[in-house]
DNA sequence: CGATCTGTTGAGACGAATCAATGATCGTGG
DNA sequence: CCACGATCATTGATTCGTCTCAACAGATCG
């Protein structure tokens, strides 16, 4: 069965931290799980829904023909995935983890967003913010050496990630980790065991991270404009 | 002078392709010049106004605290700037060449937005066609080689500058598609050198890049969903 | 308890960066 | 208008970082 339709969720718990109307847009759609690896929807298809992310991690990314994959973004609970399509989506998106998300159709939020300005306004800023990461990450991707990627990500995603240790702590596996960064998988696993062996992170399962010297990382964070806002 | 105001502009003719509404907003704002490489704003200023490009070049970049610069994007006439700002800048924006813009009062532009939708849905377009340039931009610098990136570029930005064959054909110099495609200025160099010796492209003027065989560079773009919309 | 992913580690190859020198082009002022 | 300096582009030699290939170790899961 390619998914399962109003299923409830043991997964992290839902943080509202997306607005006050967004919220409201849940009462347009319906609530959707979905198994880990499972696709959520694929490059090229058409787009007739939205979502948000309700539980679980899911991974946007852009495939080459020869399999290369480059991970857009990550997505957690809160997260709005694919407001910014048109008929047809860019970039797939599945599902890391279990994970369940709220699916909307794209024509009712249209409607909605026709007549309500400040759920359009919550929307521009959401789009904005990501475009924002996307624009640190082609700095991340273009110009930073490997220690420094690595680094990057770890600050990126410690601020994320809530602090909840729950024993699915980091959805993403090392070869998630290197698509986003655009490194091999063997790379990254040297670079995190080095780190670990400097004693700036720790790493007691392949899923978990722990972060023990933050300053050394932020140390290798060599963007300028700091105040990421 | 740092910049002069309500001058006007022989480059490259005014574009109203972004939309109906968006050409309103015309009326909210000046008209100002950039001389080349003059920073429009810069990463970390406030960010009081957003701008519309209504004749020239202008470059979007981010830079690292040791100089390591990634642009981001080029823009030219039509294209719009700083819509997804906050209070803040995140990245610097200057003039290529001789730049005409039309500066408009982030308050007056979002207190129009409140009561437009149908502008609002304008900029909601706009944003999300910019993130998806940075989704491909992405795939790109993380996942091709240079040759790959080089005839990306070309691609798109022969879509994008008009056939308009002027003096100032392409306001790009060497650095700058280096730092856009995360290069090195001799690696773009060489690429481009070899592309002219397979007769795919020719370099008449360092400023102009003609594509002589579009099949080749096509061959080299190796993207999954094509349909870039 | 084996089978299959996932992660680690090493050796070697390769692509692009860097460093360096030269050549072309542009802009400016004499 | 030409000469000059400054910027930009080309090309070669070398270095360096990361990828690839490969073997193995550990986890995870039926």
């Amino acid at each position: 069965m390619y998914q399962q339709i109003h299923e409830t969720d043991t997964s992290p718990p839902y943080r509202p931290e997306a607005g006050n109307r967004i919220s409201e847009l849940g009462t347009l759609g319906v609530v959707i799980v979905f198994r880990p690896k499972q696709e959520i929807f694929g490059a090229g298809s058409p787009a007739p829904y939205c979502y948000k992310v309700l539980g679980g991690g899911v991974r946007v990314l852009r495939l080459c023909r020869d399999g290369r994959r480059q991970i857009l973004e990550f997505l957690f609970p809160g997260d709005l995935l694919a407001f910014g399509a048109g008929n047809i989506h860019m970039a797939t998106a599945e599902a890391m983890t279990r994970a369940t998300l709220m699916r909307m159709p794209r024509i009712r939020v249209d409607a909605l967003l026709k007549i309500d300005c400040v759920l359009a306004l919550e929307i521009r800023r959401s789009l904005s913010s990501q475009l924002l990461l996307a624009q640190r990450h082609a700095l991340l991707l273009g110009r930073k050496s490997a220690e420094e990627r690595v680094a990057s990500f770890l600050l990126l995603y410690a601020d994320r990630q809530t602090e909840a240790v729950l024993p699915t702590d980091r959805p993403m596996v090392r070869q998630d980790i290197a698509d986003y960064l655009g490194l091999s998988g063997e790379t990254v696993s040297r670079v995190l065991n080095q780190m670990k062996r400097q004693r700036i992170i720790d790493l007691p399962a392949s899923a978990h991270i722990r972060i023990l010297d933050r300053a050394s990382l932020e140390a290798l964070d060599v963007d300028d404009c700091e105040g990421q806002q």
